[in-house]
DNA sequence: TGACCCGTGTCAGATACCTGACAGTCTGGC
DNA sequence: GCCAGACTGTCAGGTATCTGACACGGGTCA
């Protein structure tokens, strides 16, 4: 089986890619090269040179910042039709987060000089980079009102509702099941607060009936709950 | 004297539209009108539509999230050359964003088709464009990062070390004099904390003789040991 | 089967930061 | 030249959140 083939299927379910013609997807994967990683393993470091953009086919993806002190912020969670990397791309400085596969992901990547190409020519994938970017603008921006203004019920309360928003799988009652495989700290790290603080919120946003805490995952049964929450 | 030779005569000083050509330039200042905004005037609201994009010709603008109890947190502070408002027309959603002169201010405004005519045609606004919203994101990736990581007095540090480094008069000493008419109030919106923490903590920072309190402004003389006080 | 690791649940003590208050000083308008 | 308003400086008391600790259960691997 030739090598392109897979990537070509792959790429037209891309919305990134969804305005190119056929033969513009051809040619366009056959410059990408396709890679995997494992779980947990690190795709690029905050700092190091950027130069690729990926696109995940299957997986997932978090971005994150690390502390001097160990611990990490997590800004982004990513999926299967994501792209990232592109920020250095169009700046040329350093990536300005790490990349991290958080379950066995696949990923096709466009080196650089194929990317501006296509930026500069296609205006479908212009356009829709333009839109993914703003959409990170707005998610930034919200990131920072959040930590500014929220204490950490609030902050947790929204976070969780961006996450049914996002991620959920809806249950058979209305109710909203997280991605599993998300633990506490996980969730501290998004929020920027102690594991400990996540843990007894889960417990009070228990006690107040907008969730339920399963074995496999957090259940939310009462998003305008949670939301309301959000709100001071 | 014809109205838009004002304008023509501005553009050209405005890096945002350096690559256009004298001829490209003169048809975009006759679609551009001018506009004024007295000192605390507002330019336009969060939740807005927006419609248009400004680019500062000389004055000072802040970009702000106001808060539902009525403090705000500062985003941005804006120079002449600067452009704002983009993300609004990128993605049609409303302004992510309040933005207010915070001294008399003269922009021109360019309304949502002829911009995206001009980032569809003209590849050196288009890189342009790109470029400055990298800038936007990797500030905002900043901010995120401090309020997620460090105490009051390690943001505070690091936000006086922008400040110099971004608009900054250099004194004969080597010392380095902060934009005056910023108050300790502004600098709580800032970074996310109050006055009375900013102000007993410039008392600290002037003991530790990493900055001086004049009449007239802030006065950083150790810019080296604020970067120290910022890594935690 | 047992040993170990990872995630959850919980708590007591320390502390960074906020709230609300008030006094002093400078500035611009009348 | 005087007053109102805005900014600075300071403090006592309250509280949200962190630190560090430990116990528990469920997987996983030998």
């Amino acid at each position: 089986m030739p090598l392109a083939t897979p990537i070509l299927g792959s790429l037209s379910a891309i919305p990134f890619f969804g305005g190119l013609e056929p033969a513009a997807l051809a040619r366009l994967a056959a410059s990408m090269r396709s890679r995997r990683f494992r779980r947990g393993e690190v795709i690029f470091h905050i700092g190091d040179p950027g130069d690729a953009l990926f696109v995940i086919l299957t997986g997932e993806v978090k971005i994150s910042l690390p502390s001097e002190t160990g611990d990490e912020a997590i800004l982004a969670t990513l999926r299967a039709g994501d792209v990232f990397g592109e920020l250095a791309l169009l700046d040329g400085a350093p990536r300005s987060a790490s990349a991290t596969a958080i379950s066995p992901t696949e990923t096709v990547v466009l080196p650089r000089d194929r990317f501006r190409e296509l930026i500069a020519t296609e205006a479908g994938v212009r356009d829709a980079l333009l839109a993914s970017i703003a959409g990170e603008l707005r998610r930034l921006t919200r990131h920072v009102e959040e930590l500014h203004f929220l204490d950490i019920t609030g902050r947790l309360a929204a976070r969780l509702v961006r996450l049914t928003e996002e991620g959920g799988t809806p249950m058979e009652d209305g109710a909203v099941r997280l991605r599993t495989n998300l633990t506490q700290a996980d969730l501290a790290a998004m929020v920027g607060c102690t594991r400990q603080s996540v843990n007894k919120l889960l417990g009070q946003f228990t006690d107040d009936g907008l969730l339920r805490l399963q074995r496999d995952g957090i259940v939310v049964t009462n998003v305008a709950g949670l939301t309301a929450m959000s709100h001071r």
